[in-house]
DNA sequence: ATTATTAATTATGAATTCAAAATATACTTT
DNA sequence: AAAGTATATTTTGAATTCATAATTAATAAT
């Protein structure tokens, strides 16, 4: 692996594509990391590699067992619920802070982004919603301005994703999510921080209630 | 370094000696941090170092800058507040949910424990009182059962850690810290679940004013 | 004397090597 | 054929080596 100019450190690479394998499965929850076959796919060394696999690991995404190896997390599905609570808890007040913070630009940014997804609803653009789904949740976050808590969330989300499959495929889902997101963008807009909380707390219940 | 057999991997315990010398500031924010002589003071090679570095990297703790090394974090003083209101958020929720879910034994143990905490103060024993109050705060996690709030609390406060110069230091704020945790507790006694909730919040308000 | 340019040194990122442990395979022995 | 032991293979954890980039030191030029 001879990249000229690497713009990130190769270990960081080779963390996003184990977490691509382990988001899709192909690296099933449970499953052995065999870093033989992984360094043979990719063409490197162990050295990246393992490199990689601690940081995963730190993640909460592959858990190690000393002397035999990296295993794909497993989450206890009694834990899913816990996984929720601080999301929801997170996001909700999130929410709230930019009912109360955000400036107008900003709510104009997250209008137009709800539009985006309207759009796509109305296309049945499966993939393009559930892309711009997770960026409506993720620019609230950003209006928020808390790095912290944003961290907190994406990694929290992404143990979620080991487990979860996808809920909005679920026929009517996809319209019931957007309803709710047009409720809390106008809870948001009218500058209703606790209804606002409320309603984001509510809607990521129900996306729980539909993972399951 | 030849440990005959070893219960943790070695990557682990360096990432351990390290989070130590970053905590006591032999390693202080923004210091580069000097993988030889690391090395030669650990009596290791550079390889399971340079693991724990990304390990503590993972945690925010360390900085990298590729092709430059690695570098303790320097947080943004202004970004103190967040990471306070993240995890009085998330306290102030378990504190609530120990309130209104813990079993009569499980308080009896978190009785127990504020008295170790009050005798400390008696004592005048300081560090033995901040080592108690972590505990008093960290039995509540445990009580409130949420693994994984539980570790983005603990992640949050290590990073705290890196700046904050220790607030209960300061003369008054010691008893005045017991005296919240005496109404925080009443308050989870008596089944107060919002109250209690409140109350943390307050109590967590108090030590960032106390640590800026 | 100060700035540029080049050479030497050092540090980083990554591959390779090595020792010990774990696993799998072959071989007895009954 | 089954169970147990011995041997071979694979895998892990960690040290070492190597190439390249970055830094420092040395030299030359104005």
């Amino acid at each position: 692996m001879n990249k000229i100019l690497a713009n990130k450190p190769l270990y960081e690479e080779v963390a996003d594509l184990i977490r691509d394998k382990i988001f899709t499965h192909e690296l099933a929850p449970g499953s052995w990391i065999d870093e033989k076959q992984l360094t043979d796919q990719f063409g490197i060394s162990r050295t990246p590699l393992r490199e990689a696999i601690k940081v995963l690991a730190s993640e909460g995404l592959i858990t190690m067992k000393i002397r035999r190896g990296a295993y794909v997390t497993e989450v206890d599905i009694q834990e899913i619920p816990q996984i929720f609570h601080v999301i929801a808890l997170l996001e909700g007040n999130a929410c709230k802070t930019v009912a109360l913070n955000a400036s107008d630009i900003e709510l104009e940014s997250l209008d137009a982004l709800h539009l985006k997804l309207e759009k796509a609803a109305a296309d049945r653009d499966i993939n393009r919603f559930f892309e711009l789904n997770q960026d409506f949740h993720d620019k609230i976050q950003e209006i928020s301005g808390n790095r912290w808590m944003r961290k907190v969330i994406t990694d929290l989300r992404q143990v979620l994703k080991l487990q979860r499959r996808n809920s909005l495929t679920k026929l009517g889902r996809l319209e019931q999510s957007l309803q709710e997101h047009r409720l809390i963008l106008s809870a948001i807009i009218a500058r209703k921080g606790d209804l606002a909380e409320e309603l984001m707390i509510n809607h990521l219940k129900q996306g729980q209630a539909a993972a399951i």
